[in-house]
This record gives C-alpha cells, sequence and structure tokens, in this order.
DNA sequence: TGGGTGCTTATGGGGTATCATGGGATGGGA
DNA sequence: TCCCATCCCATGATACCCCATAAGCACCCA
C-alpha cells in the first residue's frame, strides 16, 4: 500500500467527475488534494501526493542540476500545476484545458508509476502502451532481468545482459 | 521453502477464481497479496511477492539508472501490473484481460521460477514446455554442466567444459 | 502390511461490505 | 437572484469474506 500500481480506467460524468481508484486513495493516506500538471512526455496529466512535490522541490536545489532543466521545471511543473481536493466519495474534477490537453472525453485511465501516477485517455494509453511493450520486449525487461541487472549496474559492472531470460 | 518450484495446474471457478499452490503461499510467508503482470517474451502471467516489488522500486531509485529505461520500466511493469489480494482460502482473481492474454478459461498452471512464478494455460504451457526442451538439448544444458561452466567463469577459466550430459 | 483416521488442500456456493457512479440539494460568490 | 461548486444520498455492480463439502495424503495403530 505504498506505491502507486497497476492501471484503472474509470467513467468521467457529465459533471466532470471522475473517480480515483481506491487503492490510490489508500496510498495518499487521508489526504484530500492532490497536486496534476501536464506530463512532459506525453499527452497524459502526472498526478502526486501534495508532499511528493516538497520532494520535488529539494531535489530542484540540487546544484548538480543544469539551469535550463530547473528553469524548466520550475516553468512547466510547478507554474503549470493545479491543487485539486478529493470529494468525499474520492472523486475529483479536472481542469477544463487539462482534460483537452490529454484529449479525455468520457474515460479516464489512472496509471500507476510508484510515487506518481497518471491519468490518461483510454485509447491514447492502449496506442502508447503496445509502443511502450514492444521497447520494453527490445530491452528483454522482465520482473526477473530487473533487478539482476541493476545490481551489475550497482557493482560497476556492465553485462550487457543476453541472459537466458 | 526460499523458492518458487515446481507447477501446479488448478481450476479456475466460476467466478474466476483460483487457488494459489500451497506450497506458493508458503513462500510467500504470510503475505496476502502478490502482483501480477503480464508477461512481455510470452502469452502468460508473471507474479512475485509485493516485498519483491519493492525491492524492484528501490533498484530503479538509483541514480545510475538511465531515465529512459525508468520511464520505460514504471510505465510498463508498474503501470501494466496489478496487485492482488490473496483471500483466506488462499485463491486470487485474475483481471479479465490479464485471463484474455495469457489464453486461460477453466484451468490455470502455475510454475516456480525460483524468486518469481508464472501463471499459463495448460495448453499452452504444454507446447512451450517442449519448445524448451528441445532448446535445452540443443544447448546440451543440465545441471551439472550449470555449476561447472558457472565454477570455471568464477574461477576465470575458459576450460570449454565438454558437457557431460 | 493393510486398513483406518485425521489433517491439509482444493473447490463450490451464498451473504455482506465496499466501490464506482448517478442524481439531487445546499450554500457561497458573482 | 442566478450560477457554479461542493456536498449528501441512493443505487447497482463488484469484490471480499465466511462457511460447507470433497478429495488427497500422511500418519498411526492394529
Amino acid at each position: 500500500m505504498g506505491l502507486f500500481l497497476s492501471t484503472h480506467v474509470n467513467k468521467v460524468d457529465k459533471k466532470g467527475r471522475v473517480s480515483v481508484p481506491s487503492s490510490f486513495r489508500g496510498v495518499l493516506g487521508g489526504q484530500t488534494e492532490l497536486i496534476v500538471f501536464r506530463s512532459l512526455q506525453a499527452n497524459a496529466i502526472d498526478a502526486c501526493a501534495v508532499d511528493y512535490m516538497d520532494r520535488l522541490s529539494e531535489a530542484l536545489d540540487n546544484p548538480n542540476k543544469p539551469d535550463d532543466m530547473r528553469d524548466l521545471i520550475e516553468t512547466t511543473v510547478f507554474g503549470g500545476s493545479v491543487r485539486l481536493a478529493i470529494d468525499p466519495e474520492g472523486r475529483i474534477v479536472l481542469p477544463e484545458h487539462f482534460m483537452a490537453f490529454a484529449g479525455i472525453t468520457e474515460g479516464a485511465a489512472f496509471v500507476g508509476r510508484r510515487h506518481t501516477f497518471q491519468i490518461w485517455d483510454p485509447d491514447a494509453l492502449s496506442v502508447h502502451e503496445a509502443a511502450s511493450r514492444d521497447r520494453s520486449r527490445a530491452q528483454n525487461i522482465s520482473l526477473s532481468t530487473i533487478l539482476a541487472r541493476t545490481n551489475s549496474v550497482l557493482a560497476g559492472g556492465g553485462s550487457s545482459g543476453g541472459g537466458v531470460q
């Protein structure tokens, strides 16, 4: 119950409300607010807990970060983010221009990404997911290979993998 | 009692429930949840304990990990995986699209793979196993050759190791 | 050695709590 | 006074939990 996991598709009603999946609300703990902003990588909406934003801010203060990246993130993420209230039934109302940006109309797909999650139009997600799976397959990613490979990275070694699968 | 071993075939009842083999539940310790994920290599479902996923998540936070790889894994693995509760009788309910993906209808084969296990349609598994056996035979793999070859690697030596088999 | 006994495991069905979703009511701001 | 946002309540569907039954296995005792 600590990480945002799995994908849930929920309906958007005519008032613009959409339920945040129960398991995601569980990850948020008792928090009745969350942060959303337009994703930098895709036509999707990124979302996270309020306190996650604080940690992101600290990371940004790291002097090793290039200045232009800091500028970019400050503008797009912090400037473009919105704080949303979760109603007693666990629903949120996405701002109009966010819906348009992600192409969301009557359905919204919530995709867990560990510390954050994304909100997609279901159709756009299918397309994106298919492409991602292909790329992952090309990299030979599986539950068992990720750990093995990461450990070798940590050890400084770069065994190219090519495992038996 | 530490590794997922051997293969068990169980029935899927009309509610979609299927028993996790008792020995697998033993490996999970007291954990009442597990993670499932559509395999990238085969039409089967990968499964692991929740804490395995936690370790995977920690590994992903390693700053040496390339950013694009992290994105890919977060989307494919974490977005594509589902957390399933194990009921008091030791059963799980696989999501509809997971069943369809693996071609599972009335039976499910649980295949131990050490730290993870897979769930197959029994018929699809037979086909896959036959193919795997052929490949093993072609590569002259046996339990004793694996150890012998690994040891020689560790020792830095390259004794070509003509397999006994 | 063979039969019986008791436990663990797998499977089936029914009842209940939770969740997603829809509609209506209420209150504050324009 | 009107409109919009929020909150409250109702409902259908689903997921979860509890109990019951049956089948396999190991152990024990005769």
